[in-house]
DNA sequence: ATTATATTTGCACACGTTTGTATTTTCTGA
DNA sequence: TCAGAAAATACAAACGTGTGCAAATATAAT
């Protein structure tokens, strides 16, 4: 319970004033070389260490950012956070990590913190059911720099980092299309956010721009997971019209149809084409591989990061949108 | 850019002192019911928030936990994190998360700035390099709080959250002797660590108990990852005495074990038996099942902030240990 | 030695809150 | 109506730093 020591502290113990200790720690050149030297060494000994709560009152610095996210143990979450955290730290920012568990009344609590404890700069992704904005107004409002990644907000003016969900949908589509395939099903989220909304819309003009009859997108509310996989595979197998592909928007989504698939020997690609969002950790062990579109984690950390530090150091580029490309790995599943 | 509002300026505008509103707001019984009701009202209005730097600064109350763990993006300490923020945010305490990224001198970075911010609590799972164990004295020098888990740091008294690794690794081991394999092979981390420490223990311990003669014990030093189990199920198979079962510490390992033993045709349970530690999202799609050994990532949360916030309410226990029992699932793998 | 100048240090206030104490206002009862 | 109590409010200091400005000290130039 050792009371911690200040600056005031040293000032008193050295003879000298506080505003000197002051100087002299931050390497001042107003500072005498040989006061500088007796200042540092006694802060080092005695293990002094600033008290950023006076530092940020005061206004001069601060260097907390803020990062929210739906899910932290969603593995694509969990590698943008791990990326972003590095280059932050490399940077000299400590990074904070919310969690919104997809709701807006968590996600809007999480930014009442970042206020009171006056973040330098947030970046988000928003929660599924996000689709007020107040909060985030709220943010600017306090000057609080913003970058959105992902799934972002879409009426509100700030730095946006997104995948061409849009682009590589039409693509994957086209090109099981060309492969033969013709009743393609694409299952993925809510149309609420933007990610799921642009694979849906760059399936759709797909299908309809090579005239394809089979036109069927299944929107999941909830939660993402391998029992909702298996409830849609079974859903899509017992239709009158049976698909002869899937794009799946999740790992998940994309085990349950494997298991369900197994089950009822359904063949992969034979009966069945398959393409999934995310990286299949099983593919190294699982036969087919499937072919996946695996968004780059680290890329997507490094444009979210840079462009908030553009907004904290004033070079204002806000209503900036920047689009990292995902890449479709092709393998035997289509 | 606009100004942030605070209780002076509500002061002023109210014609009072901003004692008295800073009472208002935190419903002091001293302040007369109309001013309050005004005050409140002024202060939902125009969007009030609290500087916690200031609270913080007059040393007031602070509701900050930090979370520091090797790496965010391993599965086990994902959901563990993802737990803890809900339990703590559910509680009106905040967590902010920090990487180590398994290196000592990152994390004694993380505990400069954990000091610096002065946080009100500290949960840890050490990196696997972190042998000295100044920083966290240091942490404890300030009076701030703190609590292992799974990874502790041995010479350090602070509460701990403990997994049952020696019992349990000690208890499939017994099993898979008694199924009748002979030849049981351990690939785990770092002795350095309680945790691989343990496990190699109860490991050998159990091997030389029942005057079993083969006993090999393989401590991977670096990262886990699928192209060091392909390395370690190489090495194992090439050797003149082949095992005929492995204890893997990793789903990464086995899974870099399973593509090899796949390759080259060996047979599981009947030639190779398995057993891991961590869940295998694969299970769900792979035959043959692996049994696996899971933490049990809820509790874990659940009691390392419990232990946090009873030393921060100063209900003192440290030095107590509190052990989280691992739950094997059985499968087809053994 | 005496100014002039450069270097170093001290002073005082500010940041936004909280809280013990003093002061003012309101209420009570005779 | 007035003293006294109770309620409400105001005052002031403190938390640890940073910074413009003044003061003091050292150095240089004549």
């Amino acid at each position: 319970m050792n009371k911690r020591i200040t600056i005031k502290d040293i000032a008193r113990e050295l003879n000298v004033h506080h505003s000197t200790v002051s100087r002299a720690l931050r390497n001042d050149p107003r500072v005498n070389e040989k006061t500088r030297d007796l200042v540092l060494s006694y802060a080092r000994e005695h293990e002094y260490q600033i008290n950023m709560n006076a530092v940020q009152l005061r206004g001069t610095s601060n260097n907390a950012i803020a990062l929210i996210v739906p899910n932290i143990n969603h593995s694509f979450f969990a590698d943008v956070i791990s990326r972003l955290t590095d280059i932050a730290f490399q940077k000299g920012y400590v990074i904070s990590v919310f969690q919104s568990n997809e709701k807006y009344e968590q996600e809007k609590e999480i930014i009442n913190t970042i206020i009171k404890h006056n973040f330098a700069g947030v970046i988000v992704s928003i929660a599924k059911d996000s689709q007020k904005s107040d909060h985030f107004r709220l943010l600017k409002k306090f000057g609080i720099p913003l970058v959105f990644f992902d799934r972002v907000c879409e009426d509100i003016i700030a730095p946006k980092v997104i995948v061409n969900n849009y682009d590589i949908t039409a693509s994957v589509t086209e090109y099981l299309i060309k492969k033969g395939y013709s009743r393609i099903a694409h299952v993925t989220g809510t149309s609420a956010i933007n990610v799921f909304r642009n694979r849906k819309e760059g399936y759709q003009d797909t299908i309809s721009k090579f005239n394809v009859e089979y036109k069927n997108s299944i929107e999941i509310q909830n939660d993402f997971s391998i029992e909702i996989g298996k409830q849609v595979f079974d859903e899509l197998w017992s239709a009158s019209e049976k698909p002869d592909a899937i794009i799946s928007s999740s790992v998940n989504l994309t085990l349950g149809i494997l298991v369900q698939a197994n089950r009822l020997n359904v063949k992969i690609p034979e009966q069945l084409g398959l393409i999934t969002f995310g990286s299949m950790q099983s593919n190294e062990i699982y036969q087919p591989h499937i072919t996946t579109i695996e968004q780059q984690e680290t890329e997507i950390a490094q444009a979210a990061f840079d462009l908030l530090e553009d907004i904290i150091e004033n070079k204002n580029n806000e209503s900036i949108t920047k689009e990292i490309k995902a890449q479709v790995i092709f393998r035997e599943s289509c």
